[in-house]
DNA sequence: ATCCTTGCAAATGATTTGCAAGAGT
DNA sequence: ACTCTTGCAAATCATTTGCAAGGAT
């Protein structure tokens, strides 16, 4: 279990309940969207808001917390930042998996020309296809 | 030039001056998002809506000839359907640059291991960064 | 002539905002 | 105590829909 009140606070953000239950949701489940955040989250504090959520995710993302997932023809998912990896989405149940490979490893295994003047700082690697459980 | 009216009529839609601005447009520019095309298509055909632009990108990417590329944190933006490769974009200015390289070399050279049962269909690569106007 | 497509306006859905009350430090 | 955060309701923005008129084949 990680330290939810350490992220928030080590960034000036007040350890709420409300903001400690949507780490935990995502936490747990990994990749979520707002919706699905919202759901799971409603069980435990039925009172808890949507905009609550819509502001927390922004501004836990503005904190370098959470990282959105984009994603083709769907809403987008949010997910903790962790190490570095790609995603494995999908096509059919939306489901997430993630594998592990540092950033390095993934531009410089990508082989590509250098191209003038455009320095990469981020990657962003999704692989569609079919989970084990659907197809 | 590419085709329009052979992509339109080759998946039984019809060539109207609408579908074929939206094209010219996309293709022109090489990816742009909604409010871009809007904007764009209107200064030769003031008349054309909103509406026809929204139906008409869902129909063509359902007849594949349009691609959608979702963006962290922006609208999605939106492409033709041409050879394989991966995207740049600017963190900055939005703009996107193309980099081709085949499904196969992509999957091949980001070294994966066989993820038990998953099979990928389909890639999204995108590198984020700074362009050569915005560093 | 027929059927598909458009443009409009209305409906719906998603996200953001302002503000008074409440919670965290 | 002070300030930040929440929840609500309203506002705004994005997308979809129904339908009569117009356009493509």
């Amino acid at each position: 279990m990680r330290d939810y009140i350490g992220f928030l606070q080590g960034n000036n953000l007040k350890a709420t309940f409300q903001r400690i239950s949507i780490l935990k949701s995502i936490d747990k489940h990994g990749h979520m969207n707002i919706d699905e955040i919202y759901d799971d989250v409603k069980e435990q504090n039925p009172t808890l808001s949507l905009a609550t959520i819509y502001k927390n995710i922004i501004l836990m993302q503005e904190n370098n917390i959470l990282v959105e997932v984009p994603i083709v023809n769907k809403k987008s998912k949010y997910e903790i930042r962790k190490s570095k990896h790609i995603h494995y989405i999908c096509l059919n149940c939306a489901s997430i998996e993630d594998y592990e490979i540092s950033f390095d490893e993934q531009v410089s295994s990508l082989n590509l020309p250098h191209k003038e003047g455009f320095e990469v700082t981020d990657t962003q690697i999704n692989l569609y296809g079919y989970c084990s459980k659907c197809h």
